[in-house]
DNA sequence: AGTTGAACCGAAAGCGTTTTCGGTTGACAC
DNA sequence: GTGTCAACCGAAAACGCTTTCGGTTCAACT
């Protein structure tokens, strides 16, 4: 009992010609208004939904994107994925696109994936995650001339299109925000130098000190891997240090946990002898004791625009360069960044009235 | 100097026709293995690549799965999305199928979409997570001839497709787990009763505590929803009781962080005046003080298999019914689950003698 | 020598749209 | 009345592949 669906069988039922159906659909306007609603019921009542890969195969559109899913060290943790995605294929669908995932192996089969997109065209346009400084991808992309965003930028990216979090000036306002508090030793445990954001937030990180008048301490630019692990083990090393911070930028949330949880293990408390902001917003810092300070970033609303920004590129209503977009972070106060820490750590309860009076004034 | 691509380029240079390059592409039988490896040779050459659009046209399949994004009160931050997402496309690849997001904002958009589906055909099955006990999409989807595998079982579920996680054997196991350490007063905080996944924990629980010769203490089965307040506000509760439990089975890791938050501010340490156990196996948790006792699922390889059965049940090869799995989950021994408390809390001494009396024998 | 049947391959009919190109109207001006 | 120009619509050719159906060839049996 398969009715036949299709053109067809409206157009039968209207005594009209199939292409004038298609078009009357299409909203071309060599058609009169009273067709186009006349066909418009009928394919109403019939619940016609026209063919994708028919309609694909003539036009020779494909009407759908690929999202790159950014591997990293095989682990795929990230928070932000289930957001970003829900925005892209919220606007995509919006326009009767599709979104497509793919899960590249390996940098070899990425590279082997892209070229088949490059010939095949069943994917118009691509979205990538986790941009590395240098990144070969971008090149690569623009070769094979396939049109594409990328969720953050790169050395490579000053002609392509892209959407970034303004990483820089959130690191800066990090920064500032903690020498505000009276903070003068300030350290950063950075991301693997190899990824674009972890540059972007070290460089802020640098010219907020600035700013602020403050200079940058020898061994205070830590760097490691964006783990929990990383976090604690950076921070362990900046325990370590002659003179160690009173405050540090973490990188990412993950990391500034792990860097909690080293300050703890040195039988410190953080965010009073030593301050501490992360980045990300994830919730679960708002859970820690104390409370993780952080800066949150918009994901819905970004993964909805990269998806705009795509389209009006693969239908060649602008050129990529003209699609750059800069998202902002926000400060978010919880619990571990204050004034620096008037008492003395570790029982040395005797140092402590010395400390304070040096200090003073950041009672709150 | 756009080179025409297609078969027939293929044909025209091996004198062949165009159907024979096809079939020989497709590896048919009627085709001589000379032949076939003649073609592949230049196929290979010319970086041949099929229009995927003409060929799901003319086949009329579409190699295509859909994953249906779980959408939760607004919140996207599921942390298993990319890892199981990742397993999916990583074998579909394989096979050459796509996988295609779908993010419904709405019951009613995701029964819009459904629709659309099971007329357009341009997806040929779904996968969906986050089941309900009484989950409407399983009668809906079976209605609309929809092959489907869900993440998660259901009431609806018996003779459709499912892969599920033995929920309530992990929580018997974890409940064993704590009775085995001494523990007699086991409490719950579930999630809510409308996930499947949530009753199942529950009933695990209560197997556990029957198993072990325990029985349910009247206020000990919470129930709460899904993050960090959640656990929070239900652990909060337990401890008001008369009787607090000295260990508590959390249906996730998330709850079981606000939980340990509750237990920290009443002046108790988790892991020693309340023991606990979460789940899911989240990272995070293994940095946390003391870093949180869990279970652990696979993701990756459920993706993965999500998808295989699928593709089986697509193309006929095999009944929905016949593909039920039950993964296992397995615990993670960290620090917040040992033996009970041998101290007294908060100064009910008085307490103490008699209850370790009557249990007895447990120490370990 | 005739028959049979694998083994191979080509012709051609789709698959369900889009889109170009003309053709037919009728109105309106000249 | 002839010409012109919109406004509408139909015919038909793509789009690039799959798949059915036959046809040819040639070796191997009768």
């Amino acid at each position: 009992m398969e009715e036949p669906k299709g053109l067809k069988v409206i157009a039968e039922r209207l005594n009209l010609s199939e292409s004038t159906v298609s078009r009357a659909l299409n909203d071309y306007r060599d058609i009169s208004a009273r067709t186009k609603a006349r066909v418009r019921d009928v394919a109403e009542e019939l619940g016609y939904e026209p063919n994708t890969h028919a309609r694909r195969l003539a036009s020779g559109k494909s009407d759908t994107i690929g999202y790159v899913l950014p591997k990293q060290d095989g682990q795929l943790t990230e928070t932000f994925l289930g957001e970003l995605m829900a925005g892209m294929a919220k606007t995509l669908a919006g326009c009767g696109w599709d979104l497509m995932v793919l899960a590249p192996q390996s940098p070899e089969d990425e590279l082997a994936i892209f070229k088949k997109i490059a010939r095949a065209r069943h994917v118009s346009g691509l979205i990538i995650s986790r941009t590395y400084i240098d990144d070969p991808r971008f090149r690569i992309l623009q070769d094979l001339k396939i049109p594409f965003v990328s969720h953050g930028r790169s050395n490579e990216s000053a002609n392509s299109a892209w959407l970034d979090v303004d990483n820089e000036l959130a690191f800066v306002e990090m920064t500032s925000y903690l020498a505000s508090l009276g903070h003068r030793r300030i350290a950063h445990i950075g991301g693997a130098p190899v990824y674009n954001f972890a540059r972007q937030r070290a460089d802020g990180w640098k010219r907020g000190l600035k700013n602020s008048g403050l200079k940058e301490v020898a061994g205070y630019a830590e760097s490691t891997e964006l783990s929990f692990e990383g976090g604690n083990a950076a921070m362990k090393r900046l325990l370590a240090l002659d003179e160690p911070p009173t405050a540090v930028c973490c990188v990412s949330d993950v990391v500034a946990i792990g860097a909690m949880r080293a300050i703890r293990d040195a039988g410190h408390l953080p965010g009073r002898e030593i301050s501490l902001v992360g980045y990300d917003g994830l919730e679960i810092g708002s859970l820690l004791d104390p409370p993780l300070t952080t800066m949150s970033q918009p994901l819905q609303s970004a993964g909805s625009r990269l998806a705009e920004m795509l389209i009006t590129i693969v239908e060649g209503k602008s050129m990529p360069a003209d699609n750059q977009e800069l998202f902002r972070a926000s400060l978010v106060r919880r619990g571990t960044a204050n004034p620096p820490f008037e008492g003395v750590p570790e029982g040395r309860e005797k140092h402590r009235q010395s400390i304070n009076s040096n200090v003073g004034g950041f009672e709150s």
